[in-house]
DNA sequence: GGCTCCCGGGG
DNA sequence: GTGTACGGGAGCC
């Protein structure tokens, strides 16, 4: 008797089960249960297109590959009629016993004769499910079939059929925020080997909680004793149990709070069997490390802001007070952690204030992934990949597995990944970008800015670049080629590529939602604007996917076509508002700023209508605004197109700074301090005379010996043995000297050095504080290396030179002479 | 100029 | 897991 229920799919692992995989997909029903619904229909495969398909079905039929314990075997082939890159191609489609025998039996025929060529034989098997069966997570899903009982937390159903029953989403996830602190003495590595974590804290829906082990005096209902850190694990997972979140989150939490709980965890002993089947949070660690629980997404929501939108944010660097900060207009709590171990060993009274910080970084962890929610989720929608991998990929990613979910409606095979030849051949290639229009550095009045509205986006669409339209032999002599100095490539007029279109789609469904959202409010406003910013970030991505070396579908030809065509339409602007009497004053890729020199803003708007009326297809010049001052500094060229540096003043006064660095840890005290202050007195004083007097103050401090030697010592990690090291920087040099003292330094040792004077390499002036006398460090170093590269591009910004923030050099020079 | 190393986030 | 992983700056040679 056959059951229907309504669900909502999060995420999804299978398993195998009777030598049959079983896909396991996890979400919550429409009535708000958590579950877990069960599918063994359907089939691991992969494509192999043949030199020669006459004999090719039966042998693979036959193919049979013992191991130790398991046999991989092809269950069935079928012969499909597909498309690569747009040509007509014969391919078999072999289906296999097992997810793992995929690659398995490709290894073995890809060698073959009577092979041309194997494809997606690499495809993750649930990504594979998500793909084949139009399977969308966070959409309202049918399955048919009946419960049953197996071993698990949620409830379990046994699918015969899944289908998608309409576009009602999940807005509302359950989300449960957690954070921990831990011991953690100041100047030491942090290690979770040795030091035990003290408290945890969690955050959501009408829930908080800090739990910690060790007592004192609090009013706070919050605050929960336990006796011991094994306590605070086991309340790790009886939180979550109880609290039943389809997303927990962290900030961090790939690379910090979960590893660190897990350690933890593994040196107690217990199990972390939170997963809905009782399997235990899985860690992998690669390049970087990830955490995943089957059943609950993992959101480590700092990975997310920094991949995802940390380009659209002012803030350069990503910390959570930072990024809190700019997003939530939120800060974390001012308290000093150094003081943490001390006070827990010596003086339990005073962890009060410590709770609430913890209890704080959950509440902003929380906020932060509720604000990145609606994104997220529109993402996850438009590309049909779960949150958590949406939550682990960049750009390249998204815009792959997206014309992956897409191929299929259009026949298309996949094209396989480079192999490492090919990848180091590609990086070889680069090519000509955008268009700089350096301008002159200075302080100029009455600006106006217009930007194409996604250039290249809508360059890709007008004039259909992609692999399969790419130089068509139909098109050969009437095509116009891209006006690419230096190869000529042409694309289709007669068939419109699968990429254009599938471009296309996604910029005028941002159009159409940016036209209905001037109507709407409120909640909708919200998740429209989200999905209107998702569509851009994918519709934004192409271009640079087309080029980048690891992309399936790469094509550095169309790659440089749409730089090329952007040059050319870039320059017909600039070629058109000089004409028209404007002042250029700075261009880059899509951009062009003018000074009115006299003229209206009204002459300005309908310049930019006379350019639209020329324009092909999508491509649109909008008037981004005017603006009564600005500075503006040369643009660095970076391998895809230029990067903005650039000042502004709005007429409501908010400066808008375009590109500079923020100074890392292994930097000496003085130059943070000195990019600090000189941020704060410019950004919140607008005072650059008064910065610029600050910074002379502190370069002639060093000069005369009057910075204290705390301020100058520099702290690097030592990241390996030293033994392993080939080239020896000045932390390596130092640590050896330590060495040889007898201490015992090794890889994560935290090494302190000062660069005093001399002629030698700086590696052979790097000493140990206690071996430098006060006011012995080497002034030039700290100014030219230090001091003066910490702000140099900030005042570079605002029209001046290195050499202007020296010149009190000369001056004391004057002084000393006097 | 090429090679090698470090950082980020977290405490 | 049918799978891979970054990119920029500084110092040394």
């Amino acid at each position: 008797m056959a059951e229907k229920i309504q669900f909502f799919p999060l995420d999804a692992t299978y398993r195998v089960q009777d030598g049959k995989a079983v896909i396991n997909l996890y979400g919550r029903t429409a009535d708000g249960k958590q579950i877990c619904i069960l599918d063994s229909n359907f089939e691991p495969y992969f494509y192999v297109i043949p030199k020669d398909s006459s004999s090719i079905s039966e042998k693979l039929e036959k193919l049979r590959v013992e191991n130790e314990n398991e046999a991989a075997f092809v269950t069935k082939t079928e012969t499909v009629a597909k498309k690569f890159l747009g040509k007509e191609v014969s391919a078999i489609k072999v289906y296999t016993n097992l997810p793992g025998s995929v690659p398995v039996i490709r290894e073995v025929i890809k060698g073959w004769e009577i092979v041309d060529s194997t494809h997606e034989f690499d495809i993750p098997f649930v990504r594979r499910y998500f793909i084949d069966k139009n399977v969308t997570p966070l959409v309202l899903h049918q399955a048919e079939g009946e419960f049953i009982t197996q071993k698990s937390r949620v409830a379990v159903f046994k699918a015969d059929k899944v289908e998608q029953l309409s576009t009602d989403t999940l807005h509302n996830p359950r989300v449960l925020a957690f954070d921990i602190e831990t011991y953690s003495p100041f100047d030491m590595s942090i290690d979770a080997e040795k030091n035990p974590i003290l408290m945890l804290s969690f955050y959501g829906e009408g829930f908080r909680k800090v739990f910690v082990w060790k007592r004192f005096r609090t009013d706070i209902d919050y605050i929960e004793f336990v006796e011991s850190e094994s306590d605070i694990i086991e309340k790790f997972k009886e939180t979550i149990e109880k609290y039943k979140p389809d997303i927990l989150t962290g900030y961090f939490s790939d690379g910090f709070d979960l590893p660190y709980i897990k350690t933890r965890a593994d040196k107690h002993k217990i199990k972390l069997d939170i997963g809905f089947d009782y399997s235990e949070l899985r860690v992998k660690s690669g390049r970087e490390t990830t955490i995943s629980i089957n059943g609950i997404t993992h959101l480590d929501i700092f990975k997310f802001i920094k991949k995802i939108i940390g380009n659209t944010l002012e803030t350069t660097t990503y910390d959570l007070n930072a990024v809190a900060s700019e997003l939530l207009e939120e800060k974390k709590h001012d308290v000093s952690l150094a003081e943490l171990p001390d006070i827990w060993d010596n003086n339990h009274e005073n962890l009060e204030k410590f709770c609430e910080y913890n209890l704080n970084d959950s509440l902003l962890t929380y906020n932060l992934a509720v604000k990145m929610l609606p994104t997220i989720i529109e993402l996850v929608k438009i590309v049909g990949i779960p949150i958590y991998d949406v939550n682990r990929m960049g750009f390249s990613q998204l815009v792959e597995w997206f014309i992956m979910k897409q191929a299929p409606q259009f026949n298309e095979i996949a094209p396989n990944k480079p192999h490492y030849n090919e990848v180091q051949q590609r990086r070889l290639h680069t090519y000509q970008g955008a268009f700089v229009y350096e301008p002159r550095p200075g302080l100029y009045k009455d600006i106006v800015v217009f930007d194409f509205r996604s250039l290249y986006p809508t360059i890709l669409s007008s004039h259909n670049i992609g692999p399969d339209t790419m130089d068509c032999a139909c098109c050969r002599d009437t095509a116009k080629a891209a006006p690419d100095e230096n190869e000529r490539h042409w694309f289709c007029d007669k068939r419109k590529g699968f990429i254009p279109i599938l471009i296309e789609d996604l910029i005028t469904r941002r159009m159409r939602i940016k036209e209905i959202i001037k109507e709407e409010q409120d909640e909708k406003f919200i998740f429209l604007d989200a999905r209107q910013t998702s569509l851009k970030l994918l519709a934004n991505s192409f271009y640079g996917y087309l080029g980048f070396f690891g992309a399936r579908w790469y094509s550095i030809e169309c790659a440089r076509s749409i730089t090329a065509w952007g040059r050319f339409y870039i320059h017909k602007v600039i070629d058109k508002a000089k004409k028209e009497g404007f002042i250029v004053l700075y261009s880059d890729t899509d951009s062009v700023f003018l000074t009115l020199d006299g003229k209206s803003k009204k002459d300005a708007e309908s310049f930019a209508e006379e350019i639209n009326l020329e324009l092909p297809g999508l491509m649109e010049l909008e008037y981004e605004g005017f603006y009564p001052a600005g500075i503006f500094v040369s643009a660095k060229m970076g391998p895809f197109g230029a990067k903005k540096k650039y000042a502004l003043i709005s007429e409501q006064g908010t400066l808008k700074i375009k590109g500079f660095e923020t100074v890392r840890r292994n930097w000496s005290l003085i130059a943070k301090d000195v990019q600090e202050k000189v941020l704060d007195i410019i950004l919140r004083e607008h005072a650059t005379e008064k910065a610029l007097e600050y910074v002379k103050s502190v370069v002639n401090d060093l000069r005369n010996k009057r910075v204290p030697m705390e301020k100058v010592v520099i702290h690097t990690q030592l990241q390996k043995d030293i033994l392993d090291y080939a080239a020896k920087g000045p932390h390596v040099a130092v640590a050896q000297r330590l060495i040889n003292r007898g201490k015992s330094i090794g890889a994560g040792s935290i090494i302190k050095y000062v660069v005093t004077q001399g002629n030698d390499i700086i590696r052979n002036r790097s000493k140990l504080p206690e071996e430098v006398k006060e006011g012995e460090y080497d002034a030039d170093y700290y100014i030219n290396n230090q001091v003066i590269p910490a702000v140099e591009r900030i005042f570079n910004v605002l029209g001046y030179k290195k050499e202007d923030i020296l010149e009190m050099k000369e001056q004391t020079k004057l002084e000393g002479f006097f």
